[in-house]
Formats: C-alpha cells, structure tokens, sequence
DNA sequence: TATAACCTTGACGTAGGCGTTAGGTGGGCC
DNA sequence: GGCCCACCTAACGCCTACGTCAAGGTTATA
C-alpha cells in the first residue's frame, strides 16, 4: 500500500489524474510550486501521492482564491515548514525557536484564514443579491403570465 | 442632486473614485464593458454616478469570482439588457417577446447565482479547514508553553 | 532489435489585462 | 495670450500562466 512517500507516477499518469498538462508540472516545478522529483536512471520524472495533492491544491487556490502562484508558492511552502516542524522531535533546548516558529506559522495560517473568510463573507452577499433579483424577475415574469391571459380572454 | 444619468465626471476624478487608472478606463471602453461616455466639446469623457457603480461591480466580480473580462463582459451586459427590459413600458402586443427575454434574462442570473452559491461553498469548506489547523497549532503551542515551564522548574 | 509510446530540454508563441511612452489638444487662470 | 494641468489617440511593451512545436533520448513490448 503506497504511503504517499514512494515516488513511482510519471508525469502523465499526474497530468491525467490532477487535469493539468504536463507542461503545466514542470511549469509548477520550474516556478518552485512543486519539489523537483525523483526521477528513474534515464530522467523520467517520477511523483508520489504527495506530489498529486499539492497539485490539487494549487488548483484549488488558483480557483477559488483567484490569487497568483506568487501567492500560492508562499502558502504552500509555510505548509512545508509547518509539514517539517511537526516532523522535529523535541530537543528540550530548542523549544524557545520552535516556540518562534511554531508562532510565525500561525501568523501565516491566521492571514489566509483572513483573507479566506472575507472572500467568503462578500461572496455571501453577492449571493443574497442574487437571489433577490431572481425573485424580483420571477415575480416580473408572473406578471407577464397574468397579463398574457387576460389578453388572451379578452380576444376569445 | 445628481441622479446618476448626468454626466460631469471626468476620467481622472473617476479613477480616483474607482481605484482604477485612467488607462483601465479606456481599457474597459474598448472591451465593451462600458458603454461610450458622452463627451464635452473638446473631446473629454464624461462619466456619470452609473458608470462609477459599473466600474466598482467590474471590479468586485474580478476579484471575488476570477472570470475574465469576456465573461464579465455578458453578465453586465444582461443586466443592461434588465434595464431595458425593466424600462419599457408595456405595449400588449410584445408579452410573449417580453417573456421570452425575462427568461433569457432568468437563466442568465441563475447560472451567476450557481456559481457563487458552489463558489461560497467550496470556500465556507476551506475555512473549516484553515480553522481546524489554527486550532491544532495553538494546541501545540500550548504544548510547547508547558514544556518550557517544566524545563524552568526542573532548573530551579 | 525494432517499434511505439512515453519522456526529456529548449525555445518560441499567445491571450488576457493592462503599463508606458510619445506627440498632440482642451480648459481654466493670470 | 501664455502657462500648466488634464486629457486625447496610437502604438508598443510587459508580466503571467501556460501552449506548442522541435529534436531527440528512454522504456516496454513483440
């Protein structure tokens, strides 16, 4: 059973299942987005499970954040840090570090948050918005309806 | 009192307002997104309220669903299309023309709707998440908090 | 061992969304 | 009338996020 650690996907097979091109992988890996991969003795990059969820990842940023991979490359590499931090056992005498990581680490999980849930919150009411006008429209087309068969009666 | 169809604002006054540069301006007038602004003898853009309120809504659907100016582009020109509609006044012959454009104007605000409700969805998710993380990492510091207490009163 | 399918790097191309000159005109004030 | 700032069009430039060849190496299968 594949852990996620053992790199054995080539690119196409990581193209197909995340929906982004090959080129697009090494576009990523070139901009810094993704960790260059293993690869076999003649080149062929080779991904792990890992690999296919940042993928995702990037995408779902770059979907519903709409922010630039700039943005995405400082988000996903605080994950790392944070991926490393909690991989570190405890040397007693590094706690105070750790202690300025740990809290750095939130600062940057706070700021997405942030910016996530006043997206969120605006979207909401673009939503309510929305929803009036469809009923106000739905009201307006009732009304031609009404207006139709008293026509139509009229002329009978 | 200005009602928002005299127009007296000039390109750079309405930069100002909307944040934007006079070049975005005359950018969006060449795209369609603004309709041509009347204009004083010389040739200068005047611009009224309504057009500032476009801009501002350009400029919120940019950046809270992403999508391009072209899209951008048919969602304001249905609302236009709205206006219009809402405008006239009710020659009976027309009802079943009326009809038919209320309800392209109906599917068209629907489809918006289906997008920002899926988009406020999938981002409330992304939320939950970011929290849940904020959590464990206070939880951790904490943790940490008490280590280093521990490690002062042994020294003591 | 040949052939197809897959991969490599490199380089140029492109669409969207403006930024940035350049060279000239309009408008209000002294 | 002169000054200066605001505005005009036209055209080229630039960045992002890839797309699209081209020319060749690798791997699996027969």
């Amino acid at each position: 059973m594949p852990n996620g650690n053992e790199a054995y996907l080539q690119i196409g097979e990581v193209a197909e299942r995340t929906g982004v091109t090959q080129r697009t992988l090494r576009f990523y890996e070139e901009k810094g987005l993704l960790k260059p991969p293993t690869r076999m003795d003649g080149g062929f990059r080779l991904y792990s499970e890992k690999d296919v969820k940042r993928v995702k990842q990037i995408r779902r940023l770059q979907d519903l954040l709409g922010v630039s991979l700039a943005d995405i490359k400082e988000m996903v590499d605080a994950e790392e840090m944070l991926r490393q931090l909690k991989a570190q056992y405890r040397p007693d005498a590094a706690i105070q570090e750790k202690k300025r990581q740990l809290h750095k680490a939130i600062e940057v999980v706070q700021a997405q948050y942030g910016i996530v849930k006043q997206k969120t919150q605006q979207m909401e009411e673009m939503a309510a918005q929305l929803e009036e006008r469809l009923r106000t429209f739905e009201r307006w087309m009732a009304d031609l309806e009404r207006a139709g068969q008293k026509a139509a009666t009229a002329r009978s």
